[in-house]
DNA sequence: TAGTTTGTAAACAATA
DNA sequence: TTATTGTTTACAAACT
């Protein structure tokens, strides 16, 4: 990304030794707060289609806008739908079908039609409340469909017309390019409703017959379409103007308002073989499942494009008498030609853009039943960690979507003070590192927001690096490790790579919780977790209760997994408590400390022993062995055996004693 | 108010 | 020679 190579370029900078980088450091935090490549690039659908710095509203801004709109409407109805599957509206059509008694369960009612199949209706409902659901759910939604359809278009029409009217003075061209898009809307929201309407058929929720399947969907445009609509395209088609340009020139709008559909840049660049009438070959749109689904089967005498007497080619409302004069009028006017070409090719993109939109919908949809779904088990936002893959995090509860399912809003996390958003000047993250939830599950719950936002987070580096080295299955890392996982971690520390590298070399070398190891590869860093709970006593202000909670959890969770491997053997009274030897336990809570556990108050992480055991007795083992040749190097730099470096043959009972000697006291202290 | 902790900057040495 | 790594000192700010 570009982040990545910025940092990059800082990085190679002149920086090391004369502290030149640093100074150029200093003066990119200085200045450009989130105005960095993270930020634009952010989660985001948000992201998309920028709108022109000019003031005026360009036609593919006015389409993408009324996109939004569309969109915006069609998801509260998608969301109305999946929720009031049953619940008690007002409808008309609902008090009918009320008079059957149907009760359904507030649950299903819940429910969206992705997350109930048919078959879990069917057991939950008897056969009759199932089918007067269905016709109820039926009328209620076609109604609705029709309501809201009809409402749209007829925005869309005045829009249109006050267009019309302040474009006289505009050229031709431009004026059709305008209606071309307002054109498309319609279409796209016509798609929208029969796309909706198909899903719904496919779920067996709607059975679409083909009264109805002729009904609400084929007079609705005709019901709403002005009546001006229909030159838009042929106007788009007049002579002089190439229906191929326009089209490509909606192409290429339409690139611009396609929020994902990066399919649209390039459109079809082989024309399909196009009969007459039918639509495309292959091409997954309504129409040709409608057709096949009802057109074609019951009634030989209709057409798709045929309907109330009417064209229902896009743009065109010629009346025909008959099937057979809409033939003939098809055969002229829409014969295969560049303009039917084009505007096909439009209708193809318009479909695609609606089918990428609705699955995006659809997600979002998922996403969010999901989340409403799984709220109740969530008491509180913070006290319950979160899985972020394979992050050694002490949780016990499903991760909720964070990727592209479920977008990460660049707020300011909960639990963050103003402090800890970076500002101009150094951060004095002390009160934010005080107040602010464990660590771990801080980074769990707010990975992605981290990742993205240009936020510094609330941590200390001390705190962040012992995070990071703790993170991995050997508890060690090079210093490049460290680098490398504060820049993936944190759009923070993306930028300024001088400035926050040298605080880390500095937190490496300044606390002695860090130790030093010389590996096969070279050297490594670990964290004595005993050294780090010297450094700041934890303030035991909490019930008798949660101080002795705090103090057995410090007692192993301040351990260091080789240690507590050696320490398996020893006779160590506390560690020789069924609930310390018990590897689940201690394995769920290792990678805690003192200020892992939280906060007064919070939680402790005896509740999470329904947690899962994160590592597995093999890989403290795997720990221990790290360090091939270390011993020495350890002791003369360090005036104490650090329990980092893990060689069971290495540490022994002085440790032991020097533990129990320390702990208790020192915790309580 | 003094001491502690933390972040930042910088100088310097060792090493790849 | 250069970049990286590691150590150390100094200073300022926030906090205890």
């Amino acid at each position: 990304m570009m982040v990545e190579s910025a940092s990059e370029t800082i990085r190679s900078a002149p920086s090391g030794q004369n502290g030149v980088g640093s100074l150029s450091g200093q003066a990119d935090g200085g200045g450009g707060t989130g105005a960095t490549g993270t930020a634009a690039s952010g989660p985001g659908r948000d992201a998309v289609a920028a709108p022109d710095s000019n003031g005026e509203m360009s036609p593919a801004e006015l389409l993408h806008l009324q996109q939004q709109q569309a969109l915006q409407v069609a998801r509260q109805f998608l969301l109305q739908q999946a929720s009031g599957l049953s619940s008690p509206g007002n409808n008309d059509s609902k008090q009918t079908a009320s008079a059957s008694a149907v009760q359904v369960p507030v649950s299903v009612a819940m429910m969206s039609p992705q997350m109930l199949t048919p078959q879990q209706m069917q057991q939950i409902l008897s056969p009759s409340q199932l089918q007067a659901l269905l016709q109820q759910q039926q009328a209620l939604m076609l109604q609705q469909l029709q309501e809201y359809y009809k409402k749209q278009q007829e925005q869309l029409h005045l829009q249109l017309l006050t267009q019309q009217q302040a474009g006289k003075q505009q050229p031709k061209e431009a004026l059709g390019n305008k209606q071309l898009a307002f054109q498309q809307q319609l279409l796209q929201m016509q798609q929208l409703q029969q796309q909706h309407l198909l899903s719904l058929q496919r779920q067996g929720l709607v059975s679409l017959q083909p009264s109805q399947a002729s009904g609400p969907l084929q007079t609705l445009p005709q019901a709403v379409c002005p009546t001006d609509l229909p030159q838009l395209w042929k106007g788009e088609g007049a002579p002089g103007q190439p229906a191929e340009d326009s089209v490509k020139q909606e192409g290429l709008d339409l690139t611009g308002t396609a929020t994902t559909a990066t399919s649209f840049a390039t459109p079809p660049k082989v024309s399909p073989p196009l009969s007459h009438h039918p639509l495309p070959n292959g091409q997954p749109t309504v129409h040709t499942s409608r057709r096949d689904s009802s057109s074609h089967e019951e009634t030989p005498s209709s057409h798709p494009l045929y309907g109330h007497g009417e064209c229902k080619w896009p743009g065109c409302e010629t009346l025909c008498e008959d099937l057979g004069q809409f033939i003939k009028h098809l055969n002229t006017e829409h014969a295969l030609d560049d303009r039917s070409t084009a505007q096909c090719r439009v209708q193809m993109q318009v479909v695609q853009q609606l089918e990428i939109q609705l699955a995006k919908e659809s997600e979002r949809l998922q996403a969010m039943m999901a989340h409403l779904h799984m709220r109740p088990s969530e008491p509180k936002p913070f006290s319950q960690p979160v899985t972020v893959s394979a992050d050694p995090f002490p949780d016990g509860l499903v991760h909720p979507p964070t990727s592209a399912a479920a977008p990460v809003t660049p707020l300011r996390p909960p639990g963050l003070g103003s402090a800890s958003l970076h500002g101009g000047g150094p951060a004095r993250r002390r009160s934010s590192d005080k107040f602010c939830s464990p660590i771990s599950s801080e980074l769990a719950q707010n990975h992605e927001f981290y990742k993205n936002a240009d936020v510094r987070p609330p941590f200390t580096y001390a705190s962040l690096i012992r995070q990071a080295i703790l993170e991995t299955p050997d508890r060690q890392l090079t210093l490049n490790e460290i680098y490398n996982w504060f820049t993936r971690m944190f759009a923070y520390f993306r930028r300024n790579t001088a400035t926050w590298k040298n605080a880390v070399r500095h937190n490496l070398s300044l606390h002695k919780c860090f130790v030093r190891v010389e590996n096969v590869k070279g050297a490594v860093w670990t964290v004595d977790e005993r050294e780090y709970q010297k450094r700041r006593p934890p303030k035991m202000t909490g019930s008798p209760t949660l101080v002795k909670n705090m103090i057995s959890g410090l007692s192993y969770g301040a351990l260091n997994a080789s240690y507590q491997a050696a320490l398996a053997e020893s006779s160590f009274p506390l560690l020789n408590s069924p609930s310390v030897l018990n590897p689940g336990s201690t394995s769920s809570l290792l990678p805690l400390s003192h200020e892992d556990m939280g906060a007064p108050g919070e939680p402790l992480p005896s509740n999470g022993s329904s947690s899962p055991p994160r590592l597995s007795p093999p890989q403290y083992s795997h720990q221990v062995q790290v360090k091939e040749e270390p011993a020495e190097v350890e002791e003369d730099r360090r005036p104490g055996v650090p329990l980092g470096p893990p060689n069971p043959s290495t540490v022994g009972p002085p440790e032991d004693r020097e533990l129990e000697e320390e702990l208790p006291g020192e915790e309580l202290s």
